[in-house]
DNA sequence: ATATGAGCGTGTTGATATGACACATTTGAG
DNA sequence: CTCAAATGTGTCATATCAACACGCTCATAT
């Protein structure tokens, strides 16, 4: 370990031209008509459940990793899933992302060079929490699916990154079909409308909805309907990835 | 100077966990109906005219600097024009990005730690060729608007980064009318579809062109015409800012 | 058993946007 | 004064889009 007061200064010289690089993940998750975002809680005093404080999951980059790599290093840890949707939307380089003194604290418990400058990448990604529970597994800390519209105060710029990222969400479920990227395997089109709803912030029309979606052709209607619902039951679609690799290849669009 | 020699062990390590970080800019430009993109030649030895190697304008981000603001110092030491299009549109991080000798032997003549890893985010900006004249002032180096479509092959990963750089900027224009900034400020419709048609990779249809991009709105026409042309001469336009920014907030689409 | 509530599934019409298509005009150059 | 080159203009057939309402089916509650 090396703390502030055992370096040089050449070492603190080095320190301050090399920004820490690390990578933020914005993780998605779509559930009872809302979606939600991964959060990971800090407690700075294990016994003062007041000073809560949560952040998005992230971590520095390892040394001669990629920053995809790293990106899917720390989804893995969190949700054991291994291939999600992720994609990088933006990198972070503001000198003062360190913006209170709890932000301050937690570095200190966790970072060799707590003062140090961080610029970091941040991926937003797309998982099935119906399919996969979240599964914490090897990570120590606590994990909450937070709807994004309930989105507390997080840390460091934390919540800009998360704004960053439904923007970049919006634009791209626009241009691509990604909404089933955050259902179970086989869904109904009522599910898939409430995804792109609430995505876009709008209201559709079911028939239009409908129409506009299944003449894409990318989706494959099933036999099978859904069960136990208290009402008429859905038929379940799945997403055919071989029709849609076909057609994009086609020069197709996509737009919604 | 810390050559590798005289660093500590310390200060190898601090080394290699911190990556340095640079920006490098992919600066667009348009001129007689090609795309073209500013590369900086660096002639290792300056006797051997055969060791050409081109790159993109770049350099590490400094202490304390914004990468934004890191962006827009590249970019106006280089044009010395100050409100430039500017965005940034990915982070590469690919701890091989140094492919050849030869960049390591120019990094070992710029760089107090040659071998260190470097991730650099990556911003395009558009330019008025036309209006603004490069201007290598304080630059020490040669610049070269080089065709994008003869590119030749960049040093690290920047024929990469261009490329991507291509994609974004494709679209982006298909969701913004971004086209006019690599216009003199007064134009023509024909330099405006020229612009469309080599960025989007397609033919337009002109008049079906004038229909649409007239119909959003944004286009002021102006009395003035074109001179000195050995044919028709054509209507100039202007972009119009202010009604483009408030037709915008009423949640338009300009999607091409 | 039966009534209720909740979400499913379906088609038409009018308005708008799009792509395809051709020719006379104006200019500088030779 | 002829030529080459790019401008400017309208229609029609088609595709896309938004708006719109009701009967059906299931689980649950009574």
């Amino acid at each position: 370990m090396n703390t502030p007061e055992t370096m040089t200064a050449v070492e603190n010289r080095l320190v301050q031209l090399n920004p820490h690089v690390s990578v933020d993940c914005v993780i998605f998750g779509f559930d009872e008509g809302d979606l939600k975002v991964l959060l990971i809680e800090r407690n700075l005093d294990e016994l003062d459940h007041q000073s809560r404080l949560y952040s998005l999951p992230g971590n520095l980059v390892d040394d001669n990793e990629d920053l995809d790599t790293s990106a899917m290093r720390i989804l893995k840890e969190l949700t054991s899933i291994e291939n999600l949707f992720l994609e990088q939307f933006y990198a972070f380089g503001d000198p003062n992302r360190v913006k209170n003194s709890t932000d301050a604290q937690w570095l200190n418990a966790v970072r060799d060079v707590p003062t140090a400058r961080v610029i970091t990448v941040a991926y937003y990604s797309l998982v099935k929490i119906g399919d996969y529970q979240t599964a914490p597994s090897s990570f120590a800390r606590k994990t909450w699916w937070c709807p994004v519209s309930e989105t507390p105060d997080l840390a460091f710029d934390h919540n800009k990154i998360l704004n960053a990222a439904l923007r970049s969400l919006k634009n791209k479920l626009r241009i691509e079909p990604i909404g089933f990227e955050l259902l179970p395997k086989k869904f109904t089109l009522g599910q898939l409308q409430k995804v792109y709803e609430t995505i876009l912030g709008t209201v559709l029309d079911k028939r239009n909805f409908r129409r506009k979606i299944l003449n894409k052709g990318f989706l494959k209607p099933l036999q099978e309907k859904q069960k136990g619902v208290p009402h008429k039951r859905a038929r379940l679609f799945e997403f055919d990835q071989e029709t849609y690799d076909s057609l994009k290849s086609g020069q197709l669009n996509f737009e919604f």
